[in-house]
DNA sequence: TACCTTCTGGGAGTTACTCTCATTTTAGAG
DNA sequence: CTCTAAAATGAGAGTAACTCCCAGAAGGTA
């Protein structure tokens, strides 16, 4: 029945202007020098306005889209794969679910968010409350409590393997592989325990 | 020739009382709401002493005093063993150069750190940057170059397993195993591949 | 048209943090 | 002990992120 109102849309559009405007200006002037003030004068709104779209500042770079992909993927995994070879295949599923053109938009976000020292805190933070939401599917498919804290450290020793392959990758020029591929190396060096290291 | 003199050993008895009646404070009325002024009164120095002391509000609360005692234990390792058995190595013999007592203080301090968000952000970031203190010297034990991507990956995997591994520790009752035999059963899993899981 | 809900702007207030400058305190030399 | 240079402190003004509150405008409905 409800093809979005007009209140919707209107919504929707102030606050991809002033995502928009604010990242132009982060990187413009950088993400300290950019004031609040600035954001909301650029996107024509009031500052009120700015904190009722996005809690901090911080919210206007640091978001999780992908936490719902992850999850997705991994509810789909086709069942008698062990725990890493369930998470690899979702992984990997969930990077080919993503569009093309949107990887521009993860490096310059990626790249800002490495460089800022509260982004990125706020960046690992968010991988780190992941743990959970790795650990519990991969537990259960193994028949064990989704809160069994082997299945935590498994899931923390992943993220933390594509945690660094990601950061790896943004650090460089865009040649070589891409995400898909070192986050897959990085949890395939974690299922052989690193052998011959 | 230094018996530390008298300028510094007030020094040091400053930073120990602000520090002490700031964790006072914040575990009587939380963390956020005890404000900076109060701190600065409790200990008796104005708030410009303060910031003196300490760069924000977050640092008398998170500091890295195991980087160098990791560092100087991954130094100290004997030769002729894998990355994750040196790792594991080190680890272990960093832990048993504490105090047993001092325990006790880690724990409220990662309590504290736990559940406040902006300090648990502040100290995974911690975490994250430490992964090239693990990856270098274990890089060039083994002639790689300090900066290989691969052991960069090993270390975050470790830290990440390490990570979890304090938090599942720190958000128990304090009974079972301690924070030692949590982190060398996390990295042992890590070594195994996690196989069987 | 009239009404109700939701969104917006403006203003006042709090707090973390920075910078500057005058004053005090300490260390060491004569 | 005294004088001087260096270091530490305190006080004040200023900035910016955020919060709260309230009045008015805009969207949706009868």
């Amino acid at each position: 029945m409800n093809a979005p109102g007009l209140r919707e849309r209107k919504k929707q559009k102030t606050r991809w202007s002033i995502q928009e405007h604010a990242l132009r200006l982060f990187a413009e002037q950088g993400y300290e020098a950019t004031t609040v003030e600035q954001i909301a004068a650029a996107a024509e709104v009031s500052p009120s306005t700015f904190f009722r779209y996005f809690p901090s500042k911080e919210d206007v770079v640091v978001q999780d889209e992908y936490d719902p992909v992850l999850a997705a993927a991994l509810a789909a995994a086709p069942p008698g794969l062990g725990a890493l070879a369930t998470l690899r295949h979702a992984v990997l599923a969930g990077f080919q679910s993503f569009p093309p053109g949107a990887l521009e938009k993860v490096v310059e976000r990626g790249r800002l968010a490495l460089s800022v020292p509260a982004l990125r805190a706020r960046t690992v933070d968010n991988m780190a409350t992941t743990v959970d939401l790795i650990a519990a599917p991969l537990a259960r498919r193994a028949g064990r409590p989704p809160d069994d804290p082997a299945y935590r450290v498994l899931a923390g020793a992943c993220l933390g393997a594509m945690t660094v392959a990601i950061f790896e990758w943004l650090g460089e020029a865009p040649k070589g592989a891409g995400p898909g591929e070192r986050i897959d190396a990085a949890l395939a060096a974690v299922e052989a325990g690193f052998s011959g290291m």
